[in-house]
DNA sequence: GGCAGTCACTGCGCAAGGCAGTGACTGCGT
DNA sequence: ACGCAGTCACTGCCTTGCGCAGTGACTGCC
């Protein structure tokens, strides 16, 4: 019967692998897919409503915006999603996820959002408030730490 | 106060984001470290001691063996590992970590590092029990998933 | 003792992405 | 009103990580 610090350590030992893992298999559905992995990393940010402004998505997905414009071709001819003008600024571009192949995306996940699905549902209240709370700020913490760096030539600030 | 279900649907849109972020993330430290983000991936399968073969690696880290060789060089030439014969198998490698750059890695991810452990320390035994559980689960579930994903050419097995 | 299988490694080609520069457009300042 | 700095998406040019297919060295099974 572990203890509390077992415990944790499990859970910090557990995570990068459960992330690596998890990216490991967005590249497997990417490639299933014809499509690369920052396509449907991106396709997920726009399906999900996360945003809709290339340069936005350019800094979420940690490319350049010149990239961005290729990344945005390759998701047209892919018919993953499709460019729009923005009326209210005639410079700008509105994203507009395609539903094309959403179904076979679906499919492919399908495995893993049953397991999600399932493994969520076995869990109670105080177990799923802590797990959302867990990764909701982990997300912020990860972003805010991307662009906030500790400065390596520095000593150890103790 | 969100009751069960949305607390469930909640934990599966914060997952993927979390996901993103921290692979957003590894990809800056990697970049504050002049070396690529697989390198990086390499190197924390490497110290972690979850396998120590070149084939092994490379199949975790989803790229080709032949990939993989220039991965060592870039690793050996950056000072992150090394190669060593394997004695009892004289076409093996055996790979070793180099502890050269491990104060420069942990001060990176130092802010990272101190935000989960505060995070869970702050969660009790079944909290805890209930995240680890699902970090291993997800884990071996993304490994198979990647390996087995439902063929989409067929139609949906209702 | 031969032989299929596996190991790390190599030449070649591809394509994703960075960098720097471009034209179109915006809104602020005077 | 008008210029001007800033921002937008976009475009050549280049670097580089990776896949593919083939190679020599080595192993263990018949």
């Amino acid at each position: 019967m572990p203890d509390q610090r077992e415990l944790a350590t499990a859970a910090a030992l557990a995570l990068p692998r459960f992330v690596g893992s998890t990216a490991l298999f967005h590249a497997a559905v990417a490639e299933r897919m014809a499509v690369t992995p920052t396509e449907l990393h991106c396709l997920h940010l726009l399906h999900g409503g996360v945003s809709d402004s290339p340069t936005e998505l350019a800094r979420l997905l940690g490319i350049s915006t010149g990239a961005f414009t290729r990344l945005l071709d390759r998701m047209e001819r892919h018919r993953l999603a499709e460019r729009a003008p923005d009326p209210a600024d005639r410079r700008r571009l509105v994203l507009r996820p395609l539903p094309d192949r959403m179904v076979e995306l679906a499919e492919l996940y399908a495995p893993m959002a049953r397991f999600v699905g399932e493994r969520l549902a076995r869990l109670d209240r105080r177990q799923l408030t802590a797990l959302v709370g867990f990764l909701t700020d982990g997300t912020a913490a990860a972003e805010q730490a991307s662009g906030n760096l500790p400065d390596v030539t520095q000593a150890i600030t103790s």
